[in-house]
DNA sequence: CATGAATGAGCCTTCATTCAT
DNA sequence: GATGAATGAAGGCTCATTCAT
């Protein structure tokens, strides 16, 4: 046994659950929830498979645990990013896109929705939370940017609801694609390349022509 | 017992196969391949656990089976709509499009895609199949339209094989997110009013201003 | 559809029977019963599963067939064979092994005493059967050659039913070892040259010395 | 609950992967390997099905594991009870079969021979490794006391090779009987007395007559 | 707190048996 | 008679969960 070095045990104990859950996360993204094995969560996470018990009920309450700590603070982020923007609307657009691709597209927790597409269907609950707390939210940002740029002007005016679907789903997409078909074929594509041509296209799409119609 | 009726031994021997991948497929859909017990996908095809077997070697040929019949014929029926187009590129592109609505996003196999961004890390062959069957040919038809505008001035010039999966992102999103999220949550919205949106985005992103430049 | 060739149904008629206890024994000697499947079996007989059904009840009715109509022919032919010797008691002995090997040991019968040690706590009355119609008659065999040597003062005089499984040990070893051990390590011996060493041996061990002592 | 007892958990660790090899001997000799359940040998060891699988990889390796574990400490043993022997050839010879009734005849070990005759096809690698670690080794003790005794002219000069084995079946014999169908038939014979007369007739095979001749 | 041995319900797979053709 | 598609009970194996240490 060391004399010194290694964290107390202290220290340890507080940060364990956020140990555990980024590797269930990390296995669940890679197998999905039904193919991974609570061993091989306590492995990656250096621990034995009964302290996950100690933190967890039961595999479906790690699950929970790992969605609900998962998007939350980066929307909180992005919330206060879009508070104190400042700019025109689309450039509001642009912060928000660019900025959830830092917060989450290029973190660990990109895998998050590639796990909800996949189980949400199996977790009803779970979808719900996160629909009401990553979802909802995330679209009232878009919401937001696209309701200032037309109210002013800046964009033509069409069904906010609709189009933020339509502005969101290649982020979405760019995601997903990377933690599926992507990774195991290795025919990733650089994001920012990929983000800049939706820019481009939304620019112009939203923009419409010089006389601002139709 | 009816007089009649009664399909005959023939018969079913033949439509066997697929009666079977076809409730595969949607219990795969529903639960993921791993949370399926085939005996749910036995009793939904009306057949008893042991008759799968005498048409598949194991869970796993299943799966790569309900892979392998799935959009195939959807795409070849698109690569001749494709072939037969005499109008503009975007409206190539609409049909495309509203194709690919109509003969996949409307029926079961629309939840393929779904299946694949599930399942792919656990089957990176079937991956490898879906890839070159599906995606890179899926790929050619909209490369095609795009060059096609692009040289012809209808389009602004970009990088064609990026402007592809942007634009292909909200068609794909909208099918995976009907079968996840919406599903449960009961959240769906119109599917032709949300394409309609996008083609509308779209026509203006790639139209450009009337000068034509970018 | 020939003309002519093939047998005539009539004759397979008949013949179907001996020809599925055929294939069965091959394969219960090589794997086991519980080990061997019925549609191997039929495959090797060049029939349908099904038709196994039509000569046999059961797995265990064709297991008894395959015992009953095993080793009793090569019984009868061994007494006919002991009942017109005219030898010497030792010359009786040596005949009844050989006939042994030669009707039993070189023919697909000799798989049958294998096949009786793997199974035969599996099914007593198969057992019972056997040592009834089998063991009991050959062991007859050889107590009347002993009890006849020994009170002609051929041979020493000795506990005859104990004598009788000593003798008989290294010839049946000499079949169960080539079908077990022998076979799959290919290290076989020259069963002659066998059989010659334990009649050499015999010969000394019963004669005893000239004095016909103790 | 006592307040004593109870096996410390430590102790059973350790303990368990021969109770288990123990149990499934048993079984394994009883009905073979194809029939017999892993359940019936967790339930003969006092364990749950699951607890096999913490110590064996599958059914296969458990069966591989009850040979090695086998017969090997007792072949040790004759070994150095050969090595260590002052007597005649012939005194050998009887204190090797004497020896290896009393270390492997009276015990559960002498399942093995049985196992392996009827598995042996079954488990090419496992009879490979029985015929190396047992069958050599114990002939080579038989033929190391006939040649001392064959050079010295106690015996007559007769072929070693073929000789073993003409030795050794009946000892073989009487455990493989004892364990098929002597056990279901309770046609059990004194094994002494049995092994008694092999040792009879034996001497006199051997020796041959007072002048050495033939 | 942490461990890992033990459990047993559950699932994939096999195969003896049946029966419509 | 002969076939082989269909069945479903049974068994090997896994893994979430528990609990004595």
């Amino acid at each position: 046994m060391p004399v010194s070095a290694a964290p107390p045990r202290k220290r340890r104990k507080e940060a364990r659950p956020s140990e555990l859950t980024a590797a269930a996360l990390e296995l669940f993204v890679e197998k999905g929830f039904a193919a991974t094995r609570l061993e091989d969560i306590a492995v990656r996470a250096g621990v034995s498979k009964g302290t996950l018990y100690l933190y967890f009920d039961s595999k479906e309450a790690l699950f929970k645990a790992v969605i609900q700590e998962g998007l939350v603070p980066a929307l909180a982020e992005a919330e206060s990013l879009a508070a104190g923007h400042a700019g025109s609307a689309f450039e509001l657009l642009q912060a928000l896109i660019e900025g959830w691709w830092r917060l989450v597209g290029e973190t660990r927790y990109s895998g998050i929705p590639k796990l909800m597409i996949a189980e949400s269907r199996n977790f009803p609950e779970v979808a719900q939370f996160y629909y009401e707390n990553v979802v909802q939210r995330g679209r009232a940002l878009f919401a937001a940017a696209l309701q200032r740029g037309m109210d002013s002007g800046e964009f033509r005016r069409r069904d906010v609801a609709t189009c933020i679907d339509v502005i969101i789903a290649p982020v979405l997409m760019l995601i997903v694609w990377r933690h599926s078909l992507a990774h195991c074929l290795l025919v990733q594509q650089e994001p920012r390349t990929y983000l800049a041509m939706h820019l481009d296209l939304l620019r112009q799409g939203l923009l419409g022509d010089a006389t601002g119609s139709p």
